[in-house]
DNA sequence: TCAATTGTATCATTGTATGATACAACCTAG
DNA sequence: CTAGGTTGTATCATACAATGATACAATTGA
């Protein structure tokens, strides 16, 4: 089930694609199955639609989903999803990641901590690793 | 020394406070030492003053830099700096941790390379451990 | 004291995010 | 095959955030 914060800084619409992209990275939504509909899923989160419909359009082009007008929008098969150019893919991820390493360091957070941190996420993302 | 990008869809603002923070909680730059002056910094980068010196106030509210008017903007020791609210920040760079990952994994990385990726820049933040 | 240096305040402009509303493609009951 | 419902899309308006131009104020140092 996807949660937005209506009062977080980051948009709207940036919320709802990452929450979508994580759910899809760590299979909780598997290729084949549907995304609820635009309006049903404004709806739940008390928004407007096209916020929604502009959300699912950014992750077609990313080619995580695809969606056709009047039968809705579906997540792709994961070998369909087409690759990217590595090289600045990985700097660009590079990049975000010492960002929150960085964020952690200034926080307070032990180098340990937030070792523990980063095995429980990566392994609910690559379970069977 | 700092760079952004004037085409990421970051505002130049965020990219220029997360840098200077990054460069901070890396020691980098080192307490005491002053950053260019606003009009120094907007020149090298291009943009306009009042940008960096919105970024500079922000930092200062986050308790990193401590700047005085017709003296300039100095780092201020770790120490210095007031701890926040532990719970909530913690959850907050879950939330980072875990955006970065799925990012990863939907873009090919495999689990030893992102490992290997974030041992790197750990270690660049905590050098002594 | 005065000129230079530094950050600050104010206002205008631009672009982005969101929303209201009307439209178009598709599906299914009958 | 057609009518009505379901789905996504297009268009336009509005609000707000980010950036910039310009003028101002505090501090320094010769």
């Amino acid at each position: 089930m996807i949660r937005i914060d209506l009062n977080a800084p980051e948009p709207l619409g940036e919320q709802i694609r990452a929450e979508i992209r994580d759910a899809i990275a760590r299979g909780e939504t598997r290729p084949g199955e549907s995304l609820p509909t635009v309006r049903q899923l404004a709806a739940d989160l008390g928004i407007n639609l096209n916020t929604v419909a502009r959300a699912y359009r950014l992750l077609e082009s990313e080619g995580l989903v695809t969606t056709i007008r009047g039968r809705g929008t579906v997540v792709r098969s994961a070998r369909e999803t087409p690759g990217i150019a590595k090289r600045s893919l990985k700097d660009r991820i590079g990049r975000a990641m010492r960002q929150v390493i960085s964020d952690a360091r200034l926080a307070g957070l032990k180098r340990s901590e937030l070792e523990k941190l980063f095995a429980r996420e990566a392994g609910a993302i690559w379970p069977e690793e």
